[in-house]
DNA sequence: TAGGCCATCTGGTCCT
DNA sequence: AGGACCAGATGGCCTA
């Protein structure tokens, strides 16, 4: 069959997955609209109507009872064992149809009789679908809170496409985190003294409290700032002062 | 029509 | 024994 090939993702926007799996920081946020948007424009459908495997295929039944969208189209299965002609009919209730096999049939030994080891089978059909059904969902949860663009007119992430935008951004988080540390170190490290019990609550806040420019002792704290971040911290008082 | 993505089925393996 | 997890196979839907 046709596989996704590691090195690409051809999304809406043209987005290869080289690019999602190494991205990080202002690229990532750029591309995690770019590629919404780019999903929008360049299809001009709304993934919810047009499309949707949800809508389109009725997925999600399962759980009310219904189950299996009916018979999935019959499948040229290669002769397995049983299976024979019946398709799905996955509404199995594992417990009672197991239950009544096993009451008629009464095959208590290793060999199950073929109408228990269809029985059985259901259930385990149940149970995967269940299972990915719960998967499905986790996915949509991180779909949820990765920033990109959420709109019903914008196709949603494929699941491979949400995994890397996920750790990209994971990555991100990460990297602004430390630069965050390293700003407020040095900045305890400019008023610590002066205010001790002010600066404790940030101490533990940075483990590796090293300016990283030699040169910003000698600038004024707007500059210092500015050339530690590209732009004057909110966090320095200094910054925030007014002249 | 080809390719991408997805849901489902299925058999195998491991764990409780 | 039963359940969870996994990977392969298969076929459907959708878009370019």
């Amino acid at each position: 069959m046709s596989t996704c090939a590691p090195g690409e993702l051809s999304g809406p926007g043209g987005v290869a997955m080289a690019e999602l799996k190494s991205l990080s920081g202002d690229a990532y946020l750029a591309l995690s609209h770019g590629y919404a948007a780019a999903a929008a424009a360049a299809a001009g459908f709304a993934y919810g109507a047009a499309r949707g495997p949800e809508a389109a295929r009725g997925y999600g039944a399962p759980g009310q009872g219904g189950d299996l969208p009916a018979a999935p189209a019959p499948r040229a299965r290669p002769p397995a064992t049983e299976s024979s002609g019946e398709q799905s009919g996955d509404e199995d209730t594992p417990s009672s149809s197991s239950g009544a096999a096993a009451g008629a049939g009464g095959a208590s030994d290793g060999r199950r009789r073929p109408r228990e080891q269809r029985s059985l089978r259901l259930s385990i059909n149940a149970r995967e679908r269940r299972r990915m059904h719960d998967l499905n969902d986790a996915l949509d949860g991180l779909r949820a809170v990765i920033p990109y663009a959420h709109s019903p007119s914008v196709r949603k992430l494929s699941k491979i496409a949400t995994l890397l935008l996920a750790k990209n951004y994971i990555l991100m988080q990460a990297q602004a985190l430390d630069e965050m540390r390293r700003l407020v170190a040095y900045l305890n490290q400019g008023q610590g003294l002066a205010a001790p019990v002010a600066a404790a609550p940030l101490t533990h806040f940075s483990q590796a409290a090293v300016y990283p420019f030699s040169a910003g002792a000698a600038l004024p704290c707007p500059d210092k700032c500015a050339a530690f971040s590209g732009t004057p911290s909110a966090l320095c008082k200094h910054c925030n002062e007014k002249p």
